[in-house]
DNA sequence: CCTCCTACCGAACGATCGTTAGGCTGTTCA
DNA sequence: TGAACAGCCTAACGATCGTTCGGTAGGAGG
């Protein structure tokens, strides 16, 4: 498909890209919808992390696109889109936080800390994944090693 | 100063990323260069995450440039700088290694998955850090969790 | 005082980009 | 059969970008 012919179907760059943001941001809110509601916060904290690397390995032009392009939207729709991110990240904090207050968590938990890690473990994904690659394997390393950390072999209760 | 009067100083477009990319690998290793030799194989990795995390701060929009801009660099600059890169995250793997090597860290860490849990937190901190901020308490509270881990209060030796 | 030299200005170039509009092709349905 | 439509092509537009180049203001040194 030629550049013209684009136009057939979008009303514009800025539309597209604000779309394909509107795609991506919903999808990660459904893979959070999607978690089992009465498992305990560090399962559902586990299954988080691999549904968001599934979901960026899956989607990896799109997850790119997600995590790169905002700053080039207009105001108004880099607001809404930021706000849907912050609101991703405030739902993540929450199942730290849940941890911590179901004591599955040592309870002087940072919940900030601990979620800008996950995050930044989850979004920086695309820069190293491959697009398709399965990812579950990963994502329970990353979170064993986030959960009970890198010295010993103990998980004390 | 008009863009046009930046051509008495630079060769081009291109010459200029090079060598604000060079500035920035060459400042990320100097940090790693600094680290003291003789400590424990856990407090460098301590103070390497410090380090990055300061330089980050410090150098933000170099920093910016250095994690998002690499991709158009012409071929040949390209592998020379992600040569430079690999060999950091070589050296931050290196430091897992000691750490397990030495009894400092679980006899099974995956150094992999270590340093690049690591490597997530230095590399997407350019999104979240303000510029000139300090960031010696967090990278500790990064470093904290990261060996730690986040059950418990225990630190089994 | 005159002469370099440095550092920047500012107009202009070609190339590329986002966008528009008119035309072509193949399919759907009366 | 033929009309309507969807989907893509192609040429062309204005705007922007990287780059060049002649000019100029001001300071240094003789």
């Amino acid at each position: 498909m030629q550049k013209g012919s684009l136009y057939a179907h979008i009303a514009g760059k800025q539309e597209l890209l604000y779309e394909t943001m509107l795609v991506g941001a919903r999808a990660f809110h459904a893979a959070l919808d999607e978690l089992p509601e009465r498992a305990p916060a560090t399962e559902r904290i586990r299954l988080a992390l691999r549904a968001h690397l599934r979901l960026v390995a899956d989607q990896l032009d799109v997850a790119t696109v997600f995590v790169r392009e905002w700053r080039s939207l207009d105001a108004e729709r880099r607001d809404e889109i930021l706000a849907e991110r912050r609101r991703y990240e405030e739902r993540i904090r929450a199942l730290f936080r849940e941890g911590r207050e179901g004591s599955e968590l040592r309870t002087d938990l940072d919940e900030n800390a601990a979620a800008l890690l996950f995050l930044s473990a989850a979004n920086w994904a695309y820069t190293w994944l491959h697009p398709g690659e399965d990812t579950d394997a990963v994502a329970d390393a990353f979170f064993g090693l986030l959960v009970d950390g890198m010295r010993g072999y103990d998980t004390p209760v």
